[in-house]
DNA sequence: GCAGTGCTCGTTTTT
DNA sequence: CGAGCACTGC
């Protein structure tokens, strides 16, 4: 193997194959490629590959590790290179029967979690007021991450009434999922490590075949991960941890940062190796991010360098209100881009929380540059595709009330809240699932409601008894059609309609894909990818656009041209953190931002912030983030943008903000402004041909309406979007 | 049982 | 300002 590209560092790390090894890896210091030489020597090494367990934080980051051992090793199809939740939905598919899950068991996710919530207090008549579903879905949460069970509840996190209610609530909820055959995101950590604490044979099965076990990003394992990675590896101990103290961003959700901080004495012995040659940045970007980060304290310390070239200094833009910083933004991406030196595909767009990317998302599409954004609603958590896949999970695990619920509303066939109620009672009675019970429904319920509910249970038996005979695809499409979902998407012509049934389309060349790429295409296989996949997984699928996301989704990404928006104290760091007073965690979120960064950084806040307040719009006072205070004078360079002073607005208590001028950018299309008028035919590099519907203003301000033949309606300044006239 | 209309309330980050 | 939500009238 040729480990000559390597640093000393890097070929430490990658030749010490047995016992414990931490890597602190910092920013940029090519720990991807350590990680997958290191699979692929070991491999060479003569170690089998289905003996390696390789776990991520994200579905990209397994298949982006996966093809890059594959390109230089052999076969890797029986390694497992997958993240936390993947890998125990795996193992609870083949052993889940010994801790009582059918294999057919459903993944919750959040909105369906959610609802159970929501189910049980209805049932236990609880208000609203006194418990609120979605607190209480994340205290559960949270109860499940730290390992505290229903009865220890109060005892951990006090008596008072609400907690002692919150309590119940969970056991009901453990016990309905349960019934259900279906876990949600915390419990399939948990029951698998269920399984191996009071199942050593499944343990030690497991602990035979992974002989060598790699995890990434391991400062964001929480306690039940971090039990299952240590009980794994006390089968071979050759356990090989990468992670990085200062990019520690998931305390919320569980993450222990001393899981890593005391690495060392938890697996005596261990070898720790510091990479801290960045390779991404370079070093005036490095040296900004390093004066903010030194301000934590209880780091394992680490200080990055560089020899890439200099560059320029990060650039602060302040802006008077957050409508002229993503002015700003849009207006800086465009003229990046138009001087050629970078592509939208190279630029990100990063901020504290999902709501920021509304007023940038404006500014990008007046501006007419392309964009993603990546958060927020993921399409599989679309009312469309949710529906389908209730009926789907209803296939594969036929005492899956919650998706019985969804599809038996999706589309209507008379079936209420009251019949519902009946049935759940009938059904509790009984011991039956919802489904089954909906089987037998004649015995107990008025005879419009029975027929209803019968007909619908042999529907989905009906499909299920085809199943075995058929491909999955014809299966979904039988699913549809049997259903009535198509005819009701197909009857639905208003433009979200359309929407709709275009989502619809794509979810089955979804499927179409998934039956072509995967060896044994079931439908439980298809249903639990898309259960754990993320919208973080498909970054960089959308080749020429501009990406926005939050600080979070950015983590193990990079990017030549970053901006980080909302710098200012309230937002970085966030108000919450600082009125529980773990602001640290924040700073190492913005670490993480910056460091993304390849050759340019700005970073931008505003003084104002337009919030909604009882009585309409408010503007807030901000300052600006301590963490841009923590950076030297001389490490950072202001804006060089022409800002004026304008007329305060007319509204009592207005305050006067600066305006920002768009820069004139070098234009794209030949064409003068005034070429722009109703009925001229354009082209659009990534809306295609369309026709000027209106125009409005003049100069740069000008602003055509155009309509799309496949993109439908888009308004954009005609002096800065790519528009051509054609003819 | 269901759709449509006011209403209120809320805002951290996500596998 | 916008999304969910309860209530109301068919």
């Amino acid at each position: 193997m040729d480990l000559s590209g390597l640093n000393e560092k890097q070929r430490e790390a990658v030749l010490a194959t047995d016992g414990p090894v931490l890597v602190l890896a910092g920013a940029g210091s090519g720990k991807t490629r350590v990680l997958t030489t290191r699979a692929a020597y070991l491999i060479e090494k003569g170690v089998p590959p289905y003996a390696i367990l390789a776990i991520t934080f994200t579905n990209k980051a397994a298949d982006e590790m996966k093809s890059r051992i594959a390109a230089i090793s052999a076969d890797t199809a029986d390694m497992w290179v997958c993240t936390f939740h993947a890998m125990c939905a795996k193992i609870l598919r083949i052993d889940g029967d010994k801790c009582g899950y059918a294999p057919g068991f459903s993944i919750y996710d959040s909105s369906d979690s959610l609802s159970v919530v929501k189910q049980i207090l209805k049932e236990m008549d609880v208000s609203k007021d006194f418990i609120n579903p979605k607190s209480a879905r994340a205290m559960i949460s949270a109860a499940k991450n730290a390992q505290v069970p229903p009865e220890r509840f109060t005892e951990v996190y006090g008596e008072g009434d609400a907690n002692r209610m919150t309590a119940r609530v969970y056991a009901k909820y453990d016990k309905k999922l349960k019934d259900s055959n279906a876990l949600d995101f915390d419990d399939l950590l948990l029951k698998t490590l269920k399984l191996f604490r009071e199942n050593g044979e499944t343990l030690s099965k497991y602990q035979r075949r992974f002989r060598y076990i790699i995890v990434d990003e391991y400062q964001d394992t929480n306690s039940v991960q971090y039990d299952i990675v240590a009980l794994l590896a006390k089968g071979s101990g050759n356990l090989f941890v990468v992670g990085d103290d200062d990019q520690s961003i998931y305390g919320w959700r569980g993450a222990d940062i001393t899981n890593i901080l005391e690495f060392e004495k938890d697996f005596p012995g261990a070898k720790v190796i510091r990479l801290e040659q960045n390779y991404r940045s370079h070093q005036k970007i490095l040296d900004a991010a390093n004066a903010v980060i030194k301000n934590n304290r209880g780091r394992m310390g680490k200080s990055l360098w560089s020899l890439a070239e200099a560059g320029k200094k990060p650039i602060e833009f302040e802006a008077g209100d957050d409508d002229e910083e993503a002015r700003f933004v849009a207006a800086k991406a465009l003229s990046l881009i138009n001087e050629g030196k970078f592509g939208a595909g190279d630029i990100a767009v990063l901020y504290r929380v999902n709501s920021q990317s509304r007023l940038l998302e404006n500014k990008f599409k007046e501006y007419g540059v392309p964009y993603v954004i990546y958060g927020g609603l993921s399409f599989y958590e679309r009312k469309e595709i949710k529906d389908i896949l209730a009926y789907l999970n209803l296939l594969c695990n036929p005492y899956d009330d919650v998706s019985f619920i969804r599809a038996i509303g999706e589309p209507k066939r008379g079936v209420g809240d009251v019949t519902l109620d009946k049935l759940g009672a009938a059904a509790y009675e009984r011991g039956m699932s919802l489904l089954q019970a909906s089987a037998v429904a004649s015995g107990f319920l008025p005879k419009k409601a029975a027929e209803a509910l019968e007909g619908f249970a042999a529907m989905i038996n009906g499909i299920r008894g085809r199943m075995r005979h058929e491909r999955l695809f014809d299966t979904v499409e039988n699913m549809l059609e049997a259903s009535g979902l198509k005819k009701e998407l197909e009857s639905d012509t208003s433009p979200e309609g359309k929407l709709r049934m275009l989502n619809v389309e794509e979810f089955l060349r979804s499927v179409a894909d998934f039956q072509n790429k995967t060896p044994e295409p079931t439908l439980e296989a298809f249903l639990e990818r898309n259960a754990l996949i993320s919208d973080v997984d498909s970054i960089g699928n959308e080749k020429d656009s501009v990406m926005l996301m939050t600080l979070h989704s950015a983590k193990g990404l990079e990017f030549p041209v970053v901006f980080i928006t909302g710098m200012q104290e309230g937002l970085l760091p966030h108000q919450m953190s600082i009125t529980q007073g773990d602001v640290e965690e924040e700073r190492r979120l913005c670490y993480v931002g910056m460091t993304r960064a390849k050759k340019r950084l700005y970073l931008s806040w505003s003084a104002l912030r337009m919030t909604r307040g009882q009585g309409g719009f408010e503007y807030v006072h901000a300052s600006r983030s301590r963490f841009l205070n923590e950076i030297p004078k001389g490490l950072l360079e202001a804006a060089e943008v022409k800002t004026q002073r304008t007329e305060a607005p007319a509204r009592p208590g207005g305050y006067a903000f600066p305006k920002f001028e768009t820069p004139s950018p070098a234009r794209r299309g030949e064409n003068p402004p005034e070429a722009f008028y109703s009925g001229v035919e354009v082209e659009h590099p990534k809306f295609g041909r369309g026709v000027v519907v209106s125009t409005n203003g003049d100069g740069e301000e000008k602003i055509a309406v155009v309509n799309f033949e496949s993109a439908g309606e888009k308004k954009m300044f005609v002096a800065f979007a790519p528009l051509s006239i054609i003819g």
